[in-house]
DNA sequence: TGCAGCATGTGAACTCTTTCACTAACTATA
DNA sequence: TATAGTTAGTGAAAGAGTTCACATGCTGCA
């Protein structure tokens, strides 16, 4: 921890290096898609108005949110959408190819495995691994199913960065150990617990029930008071 | 002080009726897997220290969360386990169970309908679509695949209440919108696109591309500066 | 019954995020 | 070259969400 000197009495002068916050960088994600589809027809700018316009986002997030990183556009013009692009994906880290590993081959695992989005994207899945011996050894849609067992191993040959966890929730936390023990610091995890990580380990949870419960309240709510506002979305 | 006796029979006079985020509904649901493992292990009381204890919540934060709907505490003691799990499925409107139906059985639609969590939770998965004819009329994991030519009456019939749509991103505006011809509120969406939908239609997106771009931004940013902090967990 | 201890519930402070409002800067046109 | 029109960039204000801090009120025990 630690590092600036900031917290003086100094009234900042300059925001400083600044904190991005998670919604930033998810919306991000979501300029990038819309860019992508944007060059494809040949379209050479974009406001940040129209951009805007992908959610109910306003223009000013988006200038805010591209602020944060630098200044892209042209005052009078807006955003040249191949470079913009080009900068988003840098700022992500898209620049490069990623290499994933899938761990579990059930009903997601597999799902993830035949997803062709992912390696347009910049992710390419090197490993797949199981402890079920009928899947060990065979192949599924393309990729050979690694055994469990030479997990660690494995991820680091194949100097693997970022895993999909698709196991039961009960062996998820002794695999995130092996795992984190062979040097990948980014994990996807479908299981629905808390995993226990080291600092510089990053975890994000895909968790479909929560948001289903997240709209069941909504809905709740919604039959019980008026038909709109709560401001869910 | 606390609340005098305003006008009416309002509650508090100042902190109002009060709009309840979407990072509290999402910690009710933590709280609730939480509270229903203790139960099975037969705890009978926990405190907010305790529950906060799932990730990197405070105390402080539990109790803020729980507030937003009542007093559930017993203070110098902590929470009723069974109570408050009820009283928090209440809450998130899992107090009865819900209709769900599964739109496209590709690699996530079946993943979804295998899902052996789902009516554990509450959720009925009634129906499955599709509009694949080698599909449509067979058995899928014990649910008929439906014509998708049929969505609106079929949905109208079996009163189906959230929709979890596993369908080609170019085809999800459409569907999304002969579902919300069906009285249809809730969607749980796996195309990485934004729905227009009416203001009272609830709409949840599972994006998993944005959470691995989400991975990517956080090792780029700490590969290149220092290896902790930037507040991203 | 009284006392010590403990954990809730909550206004208030604080921090983070979004929106506002204005200036700077570029394009297009005449 | 001047001028009108447009839009990015950005401090500052406003709005949300989180954390603090403490009084309140319960439990358990002597
Ligand atoms: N299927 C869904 O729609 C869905 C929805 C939400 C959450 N999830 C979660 O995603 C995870 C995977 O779900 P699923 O439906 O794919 O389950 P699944 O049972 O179909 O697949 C799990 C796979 O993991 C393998 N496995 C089990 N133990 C292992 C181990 N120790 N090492 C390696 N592999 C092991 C199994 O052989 C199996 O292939 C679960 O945690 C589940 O709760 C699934
Ligand atoms: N598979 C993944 O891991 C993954 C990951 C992220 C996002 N997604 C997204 O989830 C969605 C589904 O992905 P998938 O991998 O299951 O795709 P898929 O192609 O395996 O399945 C799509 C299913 O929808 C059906 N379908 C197509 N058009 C239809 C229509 N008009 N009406 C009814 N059914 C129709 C197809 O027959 C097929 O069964 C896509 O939008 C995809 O981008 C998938």
């Amino acid at each position: 921890m630690t590092d600036t000197e900031n917290k003086s009495e100094a009234p900042a002068k300059t925001r400083t290096p600044k904190q991005i916050s998670d919604s930033t960088i998810h919306r991000l994600s979501r300029y990038l898609r819309l860019l992508g589809a944007l060059e494809a027809d040949s379209v050479k700018t974009i406001s940040s108005k129209e951009l805007a316009s992908i959610k109910r986002l306003t223009p000013a997030q988006v200038r805010k949110d591209l602020s944060f990183f630098g200044s892209f556009g042209t005052r009078g013009l807006g955003y040249p959408v191949s470079e913009l692009k080009v900068k988003i994906a840098g700022i992500l880290g898209l620049d490069k190819r990623w290499r994933l590993a899938i761990i579990g081959v059930g009903n997601i695992g597999s799902a993830l495995v035949g997803h062709k989005e992912f390696p347009e994207r910049g992710f390419d899945i090197r490993l797949v691994f199981d402890n079920d011996q009928r899947k060990i050894g065979s192949k599924h849609k393309g990729l050979l199913v690694s055994d469990i067992k030479n997990l660690k191993e494995e991820l680091l040959a194949h100097e693997i960065e970022i895993v999909a966890l698709a196991v039961p929730a009960s062996v998820a936390q002794e695999i995130t150990d092996i795992v984190v023990s062979a040097g990948v610091r980014g994990i996807l995890t479908f299981a629905p617990i808390h995993l226990n990580t080291p600092e510089n380990v990053f975890v994000r949870r895909e968790d479909m029930t929560m948001e289903l419960e997240y709209l069941t309240f909504a809905l709740s709510i919604n039959a019980v008071k008026s038909p709109n506002d709560l401001g869910l979305s």
